[in-house]
RNA sequence: UCCUGAGUAGCUCAGCGGUAGAGCGGGUGGCUGUUAACCACUAGGUCGUAGGUUCGAACCCUACCUCAGGAGCCA
């Protein structure tokens, strides 16, 4: 038997006869001649009020109607006297499907995000995990929307890979050797060592290198005992990767993936939105208006370092060119100086990893970030090189063998292209959408150092 | 990994050297087309763990554990 769900009860326009609906019981409230249950199946952020009189012989069941039961309710869906529901069931029968008793540890009051965490199982049945999670499924749909209305080609990209993309993280290693096994790689499952994937982008590459314009948008890990609210160790990554696209190219695409994201965002999670809005962070709706409605700044890397400079702010890290931007600069440059999202671009050499393109400067790279707002990096890229002597002198000077990107160095060896991509951290762009502000109330199950539960 | 802060009832918190408290949630009763319903009664706690100081410790000190915020690394 399929019932129709509470989001369709809920936008119908008129009273209708004889509808049956499941879902799990928020609240119950006894009155003289009857019962109230405030029910939820997910299916939306609104719950459905139902009435039960206590003349029908299912009242006897009534007392164990506790919060997180799950029922089945028939009657007729009419309009409502009360003042906050359009509409509600009259019910003509309730059944019990699983009881729920006093030990149910969700109340009608607010959590907080850290016990909801500690009942990983339970927390999506919770207005605010509930929301984050309708959100996070609509906003993957509209990822592969996005880059599939442009012809981009949907990726399968490795998650056991034998290749670091150098300069990402550290790596997990897979293996089937027993623990403390003294055999060699030679000897483990695939005859080398291998580990998940820190990234999609080299073999992403291979594939843009030949359908021009493909994604990925999969699972990534890092073995980084990072302790933030904006780490993961394992995470999802969307990361395009283009044939025939410059840096210029690559931050138009950028910016243009997100905003499309957010513009689906109001199209398709408005409720969400006025929740997170109303009891997560009364600017978000603001915020997210004016980045959809601005086109992001743009700064180098250079501009950038002489804009703080002459800020005449003190940081707790000296600024000087050559060094990474800190989180207390970056802070400076998207919350203070710009106000919105921001592009830097054409980063120190030194500071980045071996496949990104030289500019003629002879010391700066085509990369940038995207910087927004509250979270700091969502969005890294660059333009590869495609140059092939320039390439293995750059492998050269990270200490690459030769051998293990030959590959690689193929793609620059017969029929290069320049290209280009970047990687959105998906849980980043999630956290920027909701503005729940840690990524462990964004991602179903998180994993963190020392915590893999579930 | 480093720095800072916090751990008291199922949940959210008050108490900060002298008999362990409230609201919500649970139970019982009452009232009521209610909607974070309301009213009364009631059950529920080795005050994170282990040491120490003190006549006396939830409260002061030390270590450890856990969580949170910030930093580094990054998406």
């Amino acid at each position: 038997m399929v019932t129709p769900n509470i989001r369709s009860l809920l936008a119908s326009k008129e009273p209708v006869q004889d509808v049956t609906v499941q879902g799990w019981v928020r609240t119950r409230r006894d009155s003289k001649a009857c019962t109230f249950i405030e029910l939820n199946d997910g299916s939306c952020l609104r719950g459905l009020q139902v009435v039960a009189d206590n003349s029908l012989a299912c009242a006897e069941l009534y007392p164990k109607i506790l919060t997180g039961a799950s029922v089945r309710v028939t009657g007729d869906l009419v309009t409502s006297p009360g003042g906050k529901q359009a509409f509600e069931v009259l019910a003509k029968n309730v059944e019990i499907i699983g009881e729920s008793d006093g030990t149910y540890v969700l109340q009608k009051k607010g959590h907080t995000p850290e016990f909801l965490r500690s009942i990983s199982h339970l927390r999506p049945r919770t207005n605010l995990l509930g929301s984050v999670f309708r959100v996070r499924s609509r906003m993957a749909f509209a990822i592969h929307k996005f880059f599939q209305e442009q012809d981009f080609f949907y990726v399968h990209t490795p998650i056991i890979t034998s290749s670091d993309c150098e300069g990402a993280g550290e790596m997990f290693r897979v293996t089937t050797l027993p623990q403390g096994s003294a055999a060699k790689p030679e000897e483990d499952f695939f005859g080398k060592p291998t580990f998940l994937t820190v990234s999609g982008q080299l073999q992403g590459e291979v594939f843009a290198c030949a359908l021009s314009k493909i994604y990925t948008f999969g699972p990534t890990f890092r073995a980084e005992n990072s302790n933030t609210a904006r780490h993961a160790a394992e995470f999802w990554m969307i990361e395009p990767e283009m044939a025939f696209y410059d840096l210029e190219a690559d931050m138009g695409l950028a910016e243009a993936n997100v905003k499309y994201l957010l513009k689906s965002l109001f199209e398709t999670c408005g409720e969400e939105l006025e929740f997170f809005n109303k009891f997560v962070d009364t600017g978000l709706i603001a915020r997210l208006q004016h980045t959809l409605d601005k086109p992001f700044q743009r700064v180098s890397y250079t501009d950038a370092v002489d804009l703080l400079l002459k800020s005449g702010r003190k940081f707790e890290y000296p600024v000087e060119w050559g060094q990474n931007l800190q989180s207390e600069h970056e802070r400076f440059l998207a919350e203070e100086h710009f106000q919105s999202p921001v592009t830097v671009f054409n980063y120190p050499r030194s500071l980045k990893p071996f496949y990104m393109r030289q500019n003629d400067d002879g010391r700066t790279v085509a990369a940038m970030d995207v910087l927004v707002p509250g979270i700091g990096e969502i969005i890294g890229g660059s333009q590869r090189e495609e140059r092939l002597d320039l390439l293995e002198q750059a492998m050269a000077a990270h200490g690459l063998s030769e051998e293990n990107y030959r590959w690689y160095a193929d793609l620059r060896r017969f029929g290069t292209v320049p290209h280009a991509g970047f990687g959105m951290g998906f849980e980043r762009f999630l956290m920027f959408a909701t503005g729940v502000s840690n990524i462990r109330d964004v991602i179903p199950f998180a994993r963190t150092p020392g915590h893999a539960e579930f």
